[in-house]
RNA sequence: GGUGGUAUAGCCAAGUGGUAAGGCAGAGGUCUGCAAAACCUUUAUCACCGGUUCAAAUCCGGUUACCACCUCCA
């Protein structure tokens, strides 16, 4: 039984999806104004992992994440940089899906932008004014928080206590538009010289809430099961989207609210954001990090933990991975020499790894209890793969129920062969000289081989090659 | 001020009442011509104070520290 923490009710509940055996999900994206840093990818990484495990399970799963392609930054750096909005957009949505493909996150179901979805938006919007939920003031149009009565819930804050702006973020001409301090925008007035399309209020362009309300009902339903995000999203957005959205259809928005922890970096553990400036690009890091090593950095920290970016986290992870990685390959080595059949000890404890794995990650994607039952098949696939005689189905087995396991975390492990001649005739040379003790030759070309990137080891079973 | 989160070994981290998983790093060992890889051995009374209990890292009360959100953020 898989058990999900929901931010709604604040405790783990078992899941139970509205159509057997499928999963929709919203899982809000970026604005598209800059590189994302590493914090946007734990985000995608997190909620990828999460899908991916849905899908180990069986489920199928309907993914949806947006872009947030024009708003005030959008607006704001495509002024610096000269182009336009649409420009920008496109510049940084091509960024996006290069730098979470190179750590392995699956493209969503769908990825749509918020500005191709104007007309349903602004639908939406004046639905909302029918219902009495928003009011239009010089041209901007604002939600009446306080009309919707479950205002507060996702966040745990009730009305009054919010206290009006504790970010410092208020801006005082919006504010003398409102009604009420509380109140937040679905359509802001226009500009002069800025992006606008035209609407029942004049020329303007949609507030940030309101697109994901718009997309999400639109493409999973009125009411679909999971909604995810960072957690600083908890609180506005996502009570804004709850109000737009159950205020305009009468259901339930989302059954599952689940919320991301932070990147933190620095001695203090501050959280990485682009206002504070702080923040490394998944674009940046990769050119020095294989990517592979990123991902697994982030994919075997649970998603509700704040994860803290420092070399020496990066330096373990990757140790960590090289570990599974060389268990993998040692198992793919003895196939060369390894008898047909298989035996049953070996798939009795596979099995029984499998349902612990699956047990943990059950509880509310425990990556932790998950990666350490995965340790545990490690050690027992090099035990195995130290046997004299080993079976090739056991190898098979173990082969692919570690890849099949890591594979949730988007991790692929694979042995690399190497064709160059050149270095094959080295190895031989290199064997040759072993055979005649010649160990001052022999070491002289295992010297040469490394600085080509060619690991080269020795086993009771002949000579071994690897890439660094 | 309101709300939420976190505090376990050098580092990462699991564990929600029965006497501290796992990984990395370190040390010692096995194997090896030497290595590498792998395996074996080895490292903690769980922020602090008080309480409940036969028994608490785990429950209750209090304290401290750090982080986050309160309409820019994943």
């Amino acid at each position: 039984m898989l058990k999900i923490y929901n931010t709604l009710t604040r405790k783990k509940e078992e899941f139970v999806p509205i159509n057997l055996g499928q999963v929709k999900m919203y899982v809000c994206g970026p604005t598209v104004y800059n590189y994302i840093h590493i914090g946007n990818a734990r985000s995608a990484i997190a909620f990828d992992t999460i899908r991916r495990y849905f899908e180990f399970s069986g489920y199928t799963v309907d993914y949806v994440s947006n872009f947030t392609d024009v708003d005030d930054k959008m607006i704001k750096a495509a002024n610096e940089q000269g182009i336009t909005v649409p420009q920008l957009a496109d510049k940084f949505i091509n960024a996006f899906m290069e730098d979470t493909e190179a750590v392995n996150i699956e493209p969503a179901t769908m990825h749509p932008r918020a500005t191709e979805n104007i007309p349903e938006i602004i639908e939406f919007i004046a639905d909302l004014i029918d219902k009495g939920f928003a009011y239009e003031s010089e041209g901007d149009v604002y939600y009446r928080a306080r009309k919707f009565k479950h205002y507060g819930e996702l966040s745990d804050q009730s009305i009054d206590d919010l206290e009006v702006g504790a970010s410092r973020h208020v801006d005082s001409q919006e504010f003398e538009k409102k009604e009420d301090p509380i109140d937040f925008a679905l359509w802001k007035a226009a500009k002069p010289d800025e992006i606008n399309w035209d609407s029942p209020w004049g020329k303007g362009r949609p507030g940030w809430h309101i697109e994901c309300s718009v997309m999400s009902t639109k493409y999973l339903g009125d009411t679909f099961d999971i909604h995810g995000g960072g957690q600083d999203l908890q609180f506005p957005h996502h009570e804004n989207e709850i109000a737009q959205s159950e205020a305009r259809t009468g259901q339930k928005f989302a059954n599952y609210w689940m919320h991301n922890g932070f990147v933190t970096v620095g001695e203090d553990n501050e959280k990485m954001s682009k206002s504070l400036g702080n923040f490394v690009t998944v674009h940046d890091i990769i050119k020095n990090l294989d990517p592979q090593v990123l991902r697994f950095f982030m994919a075997t920290t649970q998603y509700r933990r704040p994860i803290q970016y420092s070399p020496l986290n990066i330096a373990d992870a990757q140790n960590n991975l090289s570990h599974i990685q060389n268990a993998f390959e040692n198992l793919d080595y003895r196939l060369n020499d390894a008898q047909p059949g298989s035996s049953t000890d070996v798939t009795a404890e596979v099995d029984n790894y499998v349902s612990r794995y699956t047990a943990a990650m059950d509880d509310d994607f425990n990556v932790q209890n998950g990666i350490a039952v995965v340790y545990e098949l490690v050690k027992y696939s090099n035990v195995y793969a130290e046997r004299e005689v080993v079976l090739k189905d056991d190898l098979t087995l173990l082969k692919t129920t570690l890849q099949r396991l890591v594979a949730v975390f988007g991790i692929e492990l694979s042995v690399e062969t190497l064709d160059d001649a050149k270095i094959m005739e080295l190895i031989a040379q290199r064997d040759q000289a072993r055979l005649d003790k010649d160990f001052a030759m022999s070491d002289k070309i295992r010297d040469d081989l490394k600085n080509q990137g060619i690991i080269i080891e020795d086993t009771p079973n002949g000579t071994r090659y690897r890439k660094e």
